[in-house]
DNA sequence: TTGTAGGCGTTATCAG
DNA sequence: CTGATAACGCCTACAA
């Protein structure tokens, strides 16, 4: 590792200063000769010296580095905001440190209080939701902070989400116009400090109120993805089966088609379906699948913004909560008629 | 942001100096009496104070921090060996930053500076391939290095990849043990600084040759994702057409799947299908896709290892390439018995 | 236009 | 057992 090239010995080759190297390096060339310029520019170049971005930082107190904790790297949403956020980053020369809590609070307590300890100049969660004195120390010190995916009740800082209530709401209307009347919701167990969860469940409840359909508590099917395929079988061997599902998420929907197909359920003659997430096979799919999806791609971009903007101190006021709205990608899954 | 707390205010209120503290946090309290121990301990705890690591970097060079350079951060591979890469370095307490190439050769060379800028303790890359100036100065540096998922001929690192050629082989086999005779490769364009789909390639070749087959020529689809369907509809118009398709990866298949729902050939009763990457959808499509998987989790656990053992400068000695076996998932998209 | 000196927050060395 | 003091590599007045 001759990683030993420090400005010193830059300084020394080109017979000038420690400081007028730093000058150099700043670009701050504007009183500097012509001459000296060149000598320096060629000493780096002969030593191959690189820059110590830990002493700059040191001093300056930032480092051009954001960290971002998700709760499931493994989830394509993650995979796709995260994209977003590293791409808006690479822009602005800052670089990224990505962290999983896989949904433990204590985790993510941890992770933030290393990468504050990095003195990271911001922070990007994918909040489990259960730490909300952490949060709530962020917020109070003004440190940049954006939610994504998940928002926390309480916490005053930016959040960048799915409106949830808008895209249950859009499944249920799409699947009445198409004269279904027997939908059902499949969605993993309901967790108050899951906001999208229950946000998900409302709009449906509200939709289905408003198209005058009452809601068979059977008809709400809230299990594990491993074991939806028996609830849904044990649903479906009871009397009024749906004849329409709508899951609220893509792990939701891998149970789904599990059941589907192991109980040679024929769609969209014997069901619809639609589903939150707009999964790659969607269209590969038989039939393929109508879905709603997420604008992932803008949603990691607005995150990044939002920290940078907070970063530079311009952020107007009050923290925001940005929504974004579902897109319906409209595919076979469903009939436009009625059976 | 009252991040002003330093251990010169801990050392002032505990009544000691700087460097009790120092040894204290670094747990060197052997000759420490439990009495300033304790009020140490107070003071920390009073002031809220958090080290910072950045100035501890500087000092001791080293920031418990790996980089990650992938080629495309959307690609489940990715996803998956990075999650493992992540859940390793947690154990050891480091951190990752990742960044994303794009598989432009101009990006990952300035992200590699940038990182080794910010004082990176090792490397782990996917590489373009396009760099090899880069990579050799790393390696005689003897800079922590690992690349995954492609290797880079020449340059002597750790490199920790499928056994492409044996996937291959096993793809062939297990479409000959069928009864399918006439069996199409299914590729991205070739490109020579692409190993493992060079690998891919001959390790077809290699399995047809052994198994008395000869290879139509027409019968190497290479083609870029977006027009592969159409040139299999083209193959497919033309005489002998392929009974047996091998996609070499899952954004081929993507293709394959494509082609096959748009023209309604029915698997596995025309077409036998079989693809390296066990994509999530496999066993919920129908037919359930027979693939071969690449064992990401332990690819992604073993390149961590490995930069660790050079961080801690245990390395046996030469560099070392790791192949990782293929893992056949059986499915139904190939009959056991010839058609 | 360039150099000197001091400091950023730790750790390491060596006295005391 | 504890405390000066000097680095670490860079930045920033202020001097020259």
């Amino acid at each position: 590792m001759l990683k030993k090239v420090t400005m010193a010995d830059v300084a020394k080759l080109a017979n000038v200063s420690k400081s007028t190297v730093s000058q150099y390096l700043n670009k701050r060339y504007e009183y500097m000769s012509e001459e000296t310029r060149k000598r320096i520019a060629e000493a780096i170049e002969e030593l191959g010296y690189q820059p110590n971005v830990i002493a700059r930082s040191l001093k300056q107190k930032t480092t051009a580095t954001i960290g971002v904790i998700v709760f499931n790297m493994l989830h394509m949403l993650t995979t796709q905001v995260l994209h977003a956020i590293e791409e808006e980053c690479q822009k602005r020369g800052f670089q990224v440190i990505v962290s999983n809590s896989g949904d433990d609070p204590e985790k993510e307590k941890t992770y933030i209080e290393m990468l504050l300890a990095k003195q990271v100049d911001g922070l990007i969660v994918f909040p489990t939701g259960k730490n909300e004195d952490v949060y709530q120390r962020l917020a109070a010190e003004r440190f940049p902070l954006v939610f994504v995916d998940r928002m926390v009740p309480g916490v005053e800082a930016d959040s960048v989400l799915l409106d949830n209530f808008g895209a249950a709401e859009m499944a249920v209307d799409y699947l009445a116009t198409g004269g279904y009347d027997r939908i059902a919701i499949v969605t993993p167990p309901l967790v108050a400090h899951n906001v999208p969860r229950m946000e998900r469940m409302e709009g449906f409840r509200a939709a289905m109120a408003k198209r005058g359909f009452d809601i068979d508590d059977r008809n709400v099917i809230a299990a594990d993805p491993a074991v939806l395929p028996r609830e849904l079988k044990k649903r479906f061997a009871e009397s009024h089966r749906p004849n329409a599902l709508f899951a609220i998420n893509d792990l939701t929907l891998m149970g789904v088609l599990r059941f589907v197909r192991e109980n040679a359920i024929r769609m969209p003659d014997e069901l619809a379906l639609i589903n939150i997430d707009d999964v790659p096979f969607a269209d590969i799919y038989t039939p393929a699948l109508t879905t709603i999806a997420q604008p992932t791609f803008a949603m990691g971009k607005k995150a990044a913004e939002q920290v940078f903007l907070q970063i530079d101190r311009k952020r107007s006021g009050k923290p925001h909560v940005f929504r974004f709205s579902p897109i319906l990608k409209e595919r076979t899954s469903i009939r436009r008629e009625k059976a």
